[in-house]
RNA sequence: UGGGGGAUCGUCUAGCGGUAGGACGCCGGCCUUUGGAGCCGGCUACCUAGGUUCGAUUCCUAGUCCCCCAGCCA
C-alpha cells in the first residue's frame, strides 16, 4: 500500500493523543471483532480499514483478527473462512493474530465463576417470557428476579451444573447482578451466559453454556491487550457494562471502547440480515452476486481493493448516522480503474455496418492504443473489414438536437480508423426495424495517417464482423429502487427490490484480443465503462461484467431533452 | 415518555473563540480520434431562540428534529 494514511477523524485523534501520552504502555492494539455469520460487506471494510488502518499507522501497532464466535447455532468455518479472505484481498495483515473468542471459553468461565464468589453474579430461573417482564420497560423500571437473593453457594452449585449439561436450554441463565432499575436497560441484570445444547463449530460439544456477547466481547479485548475496542453507535448503552465487566471480573487490561457511525450506502442494503435474506430466497445468485456490496461481490464485479480502501479513507470517521451517496463510491472505482486498465472495444448491442465502398476481400490491422492514461500499457492491432458492428445508440435516423453520432447523411469517425458516412440504411419490411446500414469510408482518414483538418463530431466504437467474438455482458444497476431508510417498517422490504439490477445481454460482440480472456481481468470497454471477465467466462462463453459505466455525458442531454 | 447519542452545502466531511475549507454531485467553459480522462470557473451549508464575549459553527441555557436501547443475537 503506497497511499497516504488515512484522513484524520476523531478516533485517530484519540489514539495519537494516547499513543504520545504513553497511555497503555505506549502500545495501540485494535481489533477487527466480526461474527462468522456471514459474509464481510462494505460497511466492515469501513471498519476493517479504520482498525487495521489505525494500527498499521501507529509505530508497534497491531490489528487483530478475532472472531466473536459465542453463538454456535449462527456460525460455521465457511464463514470464517470467507472473512479471511476478505480482509487479506483488501489488503490488511493480521500478523499471526487471528483469535476466537471460543478459545477464551475455559477463561471467560473462570471470571464468571469469580464474578459469582463475589456476589456480582447469579443463577436466574426465569423463563425468557418471564425476564422480559421483570425487565420493566423504557420508562418504568424493573423487578428484581426471586433468584436474585441466591446464596453464592448455591449458585456456584448451579452454575457447576449448568455446565455440565444438566439442565435443558432456556431453563437457566448466568446474570450479572447490576440493578434491576437502572435507566439504562442494559444494566438491568444482562444475562452473561446461556444453555445451548448445540455442537459449536470449534469446541464441537465441550460446551453446552455459551458467554453473551456483553461478557465475552470485553473481556476478550481484555484477555488480548486491545487499548482501543472499537464498535458502532449502537453500543454506547453498552459501553458502562462493558467497563462493569472489565472492571469487576477483575481483568488483566482495560481496553477503551469508541464508538462511530456504520456505513450506509444509497440504494443498497447494508444488513447482514437482509444480505441472507437475498441469498437464501435466492433473489441473488449468491454471496458473491455482483450486485450485493459484499466484498465478495464488489470483487466479482471488478472493484479493485485500492478503490475500497481510498473510498473508506474518504467517507470519514464520525458520530452522526450518514448515507453516503453511491456515486462517490463509483468515483473511486473510476478513478482506479481509469488509470490501469487497457481499453478494448466491444459493442453491446450491435447495428451491421457495411462500407460500400471497402473492398470485400479486404482487411487491415489498425493500430490501437491500450491506455491513454499509461503510455507503457503500448499498442495492439484490431482487424478491420468491409463489415462491422457499432453499437446501436450510435446511430439514430431521426437524430434529436446535440446528437453529435452517426445519422442518414451524417459523418462520424470510426476509433482508430476511417471516417464513414451514413448514406443508406436498410430496414426490416415487417417490423420497420433498422438491420443495416450502409456507409462509405473515406480512405485518406485513416487514424493517423496525416493531421488533416477534417473534423467530425464524434468518435464511435465498432467490431469487425468477420473478426469479432460473441459474448455475454451482464450489467448491474441498483438493487434497490429508493432507500431502504424510508420504506415503512411494516412493508415488506424486497418489494423494494430493482427488477431490473440485472441486465444480461447475450448477443455481444467483443474485439479478438479478448478471446483469451480469463476470469478477474479487468478493461475499459471504450465509451461504455468498465468490465471484467467473470468467473463463470470460458473461452467458449465470454461472459463480462460491468463494473460502473464511464461518465455518459450524452445520457445526460438526452435525459434533458424534452420527449420528442 | 426513562436512558444514551447526533444535528455544518444536495451527499459525505473539516473546523477545537477570530475570513465556514475539501471531496462527490450539479452548472458553465476549455481541450479531446472515448460526449471518457484532464484542465479552468461557478453553485449551495453552520437546526431554532436566548445568553456570555470585542467577536460564537465552536462556550452556556432552553427548545426542535433524527437515531439507538425493553434478545437467553452480535
Amino acid at each position: 500500500m503506497s497511499e497516504q494514511a488515512g484522513a484524520s477523524n476523531f478516533i485517530r485523534e484519540i489514539v495519537a493523543a494516547d499513543h504520545a501520552a504513553g497511555k497503555h504502555g505506549g502500545r495501540v492494539v485494535t481489533r477487527f471483532p466480526p461474527e462468522p455469520n456471514g459474509y464481510l460487506h462494505i460497511g466492515h471494510a469501513k471498519s476493517i480499514c479504520l482498525n487495521f488502518g489505525l494500527a498499521h499507522d501507529t509505530p508497534g501497532g497491531i490489528c487483530h483478527l478475532r472472531f466473536d464466535d459465542t453463538n454456535p447455532t449462527t456460525e460455521n468455518p465457511e464463514y470464517v473462512q470467507a472473512i479471511q479472505d476478505d480482509v487479506q484481498w483488501l489488503g490488511f495483515d493480521w500478523h499471526e493474530k487471528m483469535l476466537f473468542a471460543s478459545d477464551y471459553f475455559e477463561r471467560l468461565y473462570e471470571f464468571s465463576v469469580r464474578l459469582i464468589q463475589k456476589g456480582l453474579a447469579y443463577v436466574d430461573t426465569l423463563t425468557a417470557e418471564e425476564m422480559r417482564t421483570y425487565r420493566g420497560t423504557l420508562t418504568e423500571p424493573g423487578k428484581n428476579s426471586p433468584s436474585r437473593t441466591r446464596s453464592v453457594e448455591e449458585n456456584l452449585g448451579f452454575f457447576r451444573r449448568m455446565r455440565a449439561g444438566e439442565f435443558a436450554d432456556g431453563t437457566h441463565t448466568l446474570r450479572a447482578k447490576i440493578d434491576m432499575a437502572s435507566p439504562n436497560i442494559n444494566l438491568r441484570d444482562p444475562v452473561l451466559y446461556r444453555i445451548r445444547h448445540a455442537a459449536h463449530y470449534r469446541t464441537g460439544n465441550i460446551w453446552c453454556l455459551y458467554p453473551a456477547y456483553d461478557f465475552a466481547h470485553p473481556l476478550s479485548d481484555a484477555l488480548e491487550g486491545i487499548t482501543h475496542s472499537i464498535c458502532t453507535l449502537e453500543f454506547e448503552d453498552h459501553r458502562p457494562l462493558y467497563e462493569w465487566v472489565v472492571e469487576q471480573a477483575e481483568a488483566p487490561h482495560r481496553p477503551q471502547q469508541i464508538e462511530f457511525a456504520r456505513l450506509n450506502l444509497t440504494y443498497t442494503i447494508m444488513s447482514k440480515r437482509k444480505l441472507r435474506e437475498l441469498v437464501e430466497k435466492k433473489l441473488v445468485s449468491g454471496w458473491d452476486d455482483p450486485r450485493l456490496p459484499t466484498i465478495k461481490g464488489l470483487r466479482r464485479r471488478g472493484y479493485t481493493p485500492e478503490a475500497i480502501r481510498a473510498f473508506c479513507d474518504h467517507i470519514g470517521v464520525a458520530k452522526r448516522e450518514a448515507i453516503v451517496e453511491m456515486q462517490l463510491l463509483e468515483y473511486f472505482i473510476r478513478e482506479d480503474l481509469n488509470k490501469r486498465t487497457p481499453r478494448v472495444m466491444a459493442v453491446l448491442r450491435p447495428l451491421k455496418v457495411i462500407l460500400d465502398n471497402y473492398p470485400e476481400d479486404q482487411s487491415e490491422e489498425l493500430e490501437a492504443v491500450n491506455n491513454p492514461e499509461d503510455p507503457s500499457a503500448g499498442t495492439r492491432k484490431v482487424p478491420f473489414s468491409r463489415i462491422l458492428y457499432i453499437e446501436q445508440d450510435d446511430f439514430r435516423e431521426d437524430p434529436p438536437k446535440q446528437f453529435f453520432r452517426l445519422a442518414p447523411g451524417r459523418e462520424v469517425r470510426l476509433r482508430y480508423a476511417y471516417i464513414i458516412k451514413c448514406v443508406g440504411v436498410t430496414k426490416d419490411l415487417q417490423t420497420g426495424e433498422i438491420t443495416e446500414l450502409h456507409c462509405t469510408y473515406d480512405p485518406t482518414t485513416k487514424s493517423g495517417a496525416s493531421q488533416e483538418q477534417r473534423k467530425v463530431k464524434a468518435t464511435i466504437h465498432w467490431v469487425s464482423a468477420a473478426h469479432a467474438v460473441k459474448a455475454e455482458v451482464r450489467l448491474y444497476n441498483p438493487l434497490l429502487v429508493t432507500d431502504l431508510a424510508k420504506v415503512p417498517l411494516d412493508h415488506d422490504w424486497t418489494t423494494y427490490l430493482n427488477p431490473n439490477s440485472l441486465e444480461r445481454i447475450t448477443s455481444c460482440l467483443v474485439e479478438p484480443s479478448l478471446r483469451q480472456t480469463v476470469p478477474g481481468t479487468r478493461y475499459q470497454f471504450e465509451r461504455l465503462g468498465y468490465f471484467c471477465t467473470d468467473q463463470d467466462s470460458t473461452s467458449g462463453t465470454l461472459i463480462f461484467n460491468r463494473t460502473v459505466s464511464l461518465k455518459d455525458a450524452w445520457a445526460k442531454i438526452e435525459k434533458a431533452q424534452p420527449a420528442r
